[in-house]
DNA sequence: AATGAATGAGCTTTCATTCAT
DNA sequence: CATGAATGAAAGCTCATTCAT
């Protein structure tokens, strides 16, 4: 989203961004009900019609903000699927790579994260579909012979989005990390877990 | 919560008891604000006063909710510590007992579960604290040689917190599972991965 | 709509018909749009709420008051509609009978008849519709031989309905009629012209 | 009005009475608060502060279109006029002269009749003051001994505006006929009744 | 002659909440 | 123990209208 230039008799499409990063900050800090229009055109620094000369409603807005997650969560989701036929020795490297990108999006877009993640009514939906997404990319691997095959994958799905979940929420209040580390951390404990070897 | 009686003159505490399920339901499924006083009497049988004769309003209301959620998670968490000393044979067995209430609650309570763990604004303090409470646990069985030392506890923490997330939020769609076996599947999980051996 | 008790407490059926009667005069005088509820029940001396307590919005209670006049209209055309085999010499008494209602109706309701014969925006089907039954009637009574084969009694039906929308519209200004007087002027317009004879 | 050029930097005159063309059209069709300035600029191609260019308000505008309507209108009234002293033979010639400019002028102009017959808000004005002047011809005709003395010829006029009310009202909807027969078709209406001779 | 961008003013509607009984 | 009736406060949205260019 990134700059708020304020500059008076900005070009539209410069409002219109001003206006989206400001909700998105709004409503993953306060919610869909709690964010009202008056006080993101207050923060913004224009009137309510201006709101509506570039969105239709609250609720379009909310929504542009929710497929923007959506549709960049796809993109991630897709490159991170595991091609077939991999070395035994890349599969962990892979994973971590197909991993990294999304604890990046979750840093760089924390506030659209936390909406896709939580404030939005979809929210369940999307994890969901997220997590069917891991699972099958989880199965075919197990059925490739590179996970154990006396675990439910459907759970380790879960387990994953839940992790990615928790993250987006904490983030503020974490030691940075670089997403890589992040992604190879997560990696190794679904892995490996924590028993002591 | 329970049975939902709706007799007509049903006395007091009937009518309390009864507003509350209700409310829990409504809270779950729809949302604070999304959730309509005037709803939660509809489908009690009562008229809008008589909720004020027993709630001071809708978010004291709200607050026994997630209280109640609250107390009950506290306990699950404290005998959930393991006491130090134990063998090493026995571990596994002592987290799976420390986690199978929590699941057991998940699925005895579902609606109280997802106002605590999602539709509270609070949600996100209360995961925080189980979490951080899960991370002490760890890293005393850490340094107390049950697990690895090159983990960060306060991921698999979160991940387990995470895992608890998911679950509540697709308990519905999930095919039936006891908790003890749940818990099981979750430790192993966390305890040796899912690299094939 | 009558009396206008504006007693404190006073039981809801009295609030709503307050709002009704003030909200058809308010339609009548000022057409739709120039009448805001605000005006409405600031006349009634209640607040906002208490109207959408009545009333499910604007759009409404301005519909009740439509369907209210087309009912009552469409009692008094059944009831003016010619039954076959009267004797010519008590044909125009007939006529006279069938007339006169709606006339006392648009004495007795003039804000409910403004808003049907005016300010509705289906004013110009329920005119139409009237028209309608009206040219039905008469055509019925000119293949029985009781009126001029050489009059399009399209024209004749429209001329009757605009001398009922003039008559509604200019009624304040007019001196008073008994309705059987006018219902029987009109007759003889109709009947026999204005030609000398 | 009639045709609609919508070349590209029309000329001033051009764009002018383009958008008044169709704000009457828009007015007639659904009434003046429905008609919005942004449709009006909009369908001539036009943006907003354009329309400002030559209109000092959407009030003036909608004036403009209702006085074009009452002096049209005062022209066929005028000239409607029945001198002195016809031979009792040209009397329903002449009075079919006088009807017919009305007619053929509603048929002309669908939209401005409308507006001045019944979107404006001086309709009534229009129509009674329209209604007096015929009511007032009438008179004298009586006198002079043309029409029958036991008629209120304040009903007459009323139901004659009534008329053009329906004609304009209906017009679309109506088999097409040339303003002398539709004239003619009226004024033997009221001369002559529908009585069987 | 024309416009992109913006606004002042206002209206309907919704809720949680409270009297008086 | 319970209610019928009512309200204070606020939110979202629309529209005619106007700068500055």
């Amino acid at each position: 989203m990134g700059q708020r230039g304020r500059k008076k008799g900005a070009s539209g499409e410069q409002s219109r961004g001003l206006l989206l990063s400001i909700a998105a900050e709004e409503f993953a800090l306060r919610g869909y009900h709690e964010t009202k229009i008056s006080a993101i055109v207050e923060k913004a620094g224009v009137t309510q019609p201006t709101f509506y000369l570039y969105f239709e409603n609250k609720e379009a807005l909310f929504h542009e903000l929710v497929h923007l997650f959506r549709s960049r969560l796809g993109d991630y989701t897709q490159k991170s699927r595991l091609e077939p036929g991999i070395a035994e020795a890349f599969i962990r490297q892979r994973i971590v790579e197909g991993l990294t990108p999304f604890f990046r999006f979750f840093i760089e877009e924390p506030h659209l994260a936390s909406i896709g993640f939580s404030v939005a009514p979809q929210a369940a939906e999307i994890k969901d579909q997220l997590a069917d997404e891991i699972r099958a990319n989880l199965m075919s691997e197990q059925q490739a012979g590179y996970f154990r095959k006396d675990m439910d994958m459907g759970i380790v799905a879960d387990s994953i989005v839940g992790t990615m979940e928790r993250f987006i929420a904490t983030q503020k209040a974490r030691p940075f990390k670089q997403p890589e580390i992040l992604a190879d951390e997560v990696v190794r404990l679904f892995l490996y877990g924590i028993a002591a070897p």
